[in-house]
DNA sequence: CGGGTTCTTGAGCGAACGCTCTAAAATTGG
DNA sequence: CCAATTTTAGAGCGTTCGCTCAAGAACCCG
């Protein structure tokens, strides 16, 4: 989009996609409105005039942080998880797990950067609490699809519902996120991993 | 405390137990730092002075409120319930079906005032994120020491771990919270509880 | 009633907020 | 080399933040 590079005029003195790394993970650590402009042009190196240049506006940049977290590695793996398991169990079941270790990883800031940043809006800023509320349930969307499928593929008790199913494992996951935010270490989580997933209907299809 | 009435002075012309409720309702829509003195005084119906004289600062404040919060039926009905059930399985499930019923209920903001709140508090205020993580954290081993008196009354298998259960639970009782924020039903949380009781160990003494 | 004490009011402090502006610097096209 | 274009650094805008203070009002005691 704004990667057009050779054009004329002077040329930007800032790595773009460093920055913005910086400035996800000061998001991800504070929440959207505990974060100053000031604090974000600190850690990205840069002075407000290039930062409004470069990014439009503090809620724009936070917008394209979530956006770019969204593709990573780390805050896609449930999307992941979700395509590549052959069964609705598999796929939960390493979402789980997977969440149980990657949301207490000391590599980043603890928890999901969406969950976390989003309990941080506040009701004035009512566009962006929206923006952040449809994220996470679109996720449940995903969820509940992914589970009628696997209903419809008799992997499912004709009696599970669904969306009940997707609601719970929502539920499920942020209140991981929450716990790995309050220091839960990767075993503990692993264990609430294991106990959640023993919620999944009778003749599960392991 | 402060509550010696018919001294010496001019008497306090506004209601402190009502200009807390304004404060706690403010402050559990908004959480913490996303909450201003302007608008705790505004709809507490005093002026700052009066506020600062009365509360302290806005912290004291704060935790003057999570602490009225946690004495009041809506804040205690967990401590409540894990009292007066019989058995563990019974407090638990208790738990969860009334935290269906009360987070989403319009009559205050959704959710857990300490579980939502607490996302609030920015790294520097450290003190207090600890007093919050503190509390939450708290309520987990609260959870954990029922557990463990459970098993001791054979109401648990020895293969079960209370800590783990803890941990399980407490996640689900935060993700409700946070489901409820992002407008989760009644009804919807209901099937969340269920669900997760179904977690419990085998041969459930239910 | 007068002195002592406490509370209310309203102005306003210094600091931090999100954001903008100007001038200089660095590039390309002609 | 010059004009056009874009980015940089840094000052600083207007607003809001948490909080304080001086002055006066409302009560109790003697």
């Amino acid at each position: 989009m704004t990667d057009t590079r050779a054009k004329r005029g002077r040329p930007r003195t800032f790595d773009r996609a460093a920055a913005l790394t910086a400035a996800t993970r000061l998001f991800w650590e504070r929440g959207y409105e505990a974060t100053s402009v000031g604090e974000l042009t600190e850690a990205m190196g840069i002075r407000p005039g290039s930062l409004y240049a470069a990014f439009g506006d503090k809620k724009s940049l936070f917008k394209e942080v979530v956006d770019n977290y969204g593709r990573s590695p780390v805050g896609a793996f449930i999307g992941v998880a979700l395509e590549e398991e052959p069964t609705a169990f598999a796929a939960f079941a390493r979402i789980l797990r997977e969440a149980a270790v990657i949301y207490p990883d000391p590599a980043h800031p603890a928890g999901c950067l969406t969950i976390s940043a989003a309990t941080n809006v506040t009701t004035q800023d009512a566009d962006m609490e929206a923006y952040l509320r449809d994220l996470r349930n679109g996720n449940l969307a995903v969820f509940e699809a992914r589970l009628r499928t696997a209903q419809r593929a008799g992997e499912l008790p004709e009696a599970a519902s669904p969306r009940a199913l997707a609601a719970y494992f929502g539920a499920v996951v942020q209140g991981m996120s929450q716990r790995a935010r309050d220091g839960a270490t990767a075993a503990e989580l692993a264990e609430t991993a294991e106990l959640a997933l023993a919620a999944w209907p009778a003749g599960r299809a392991r």
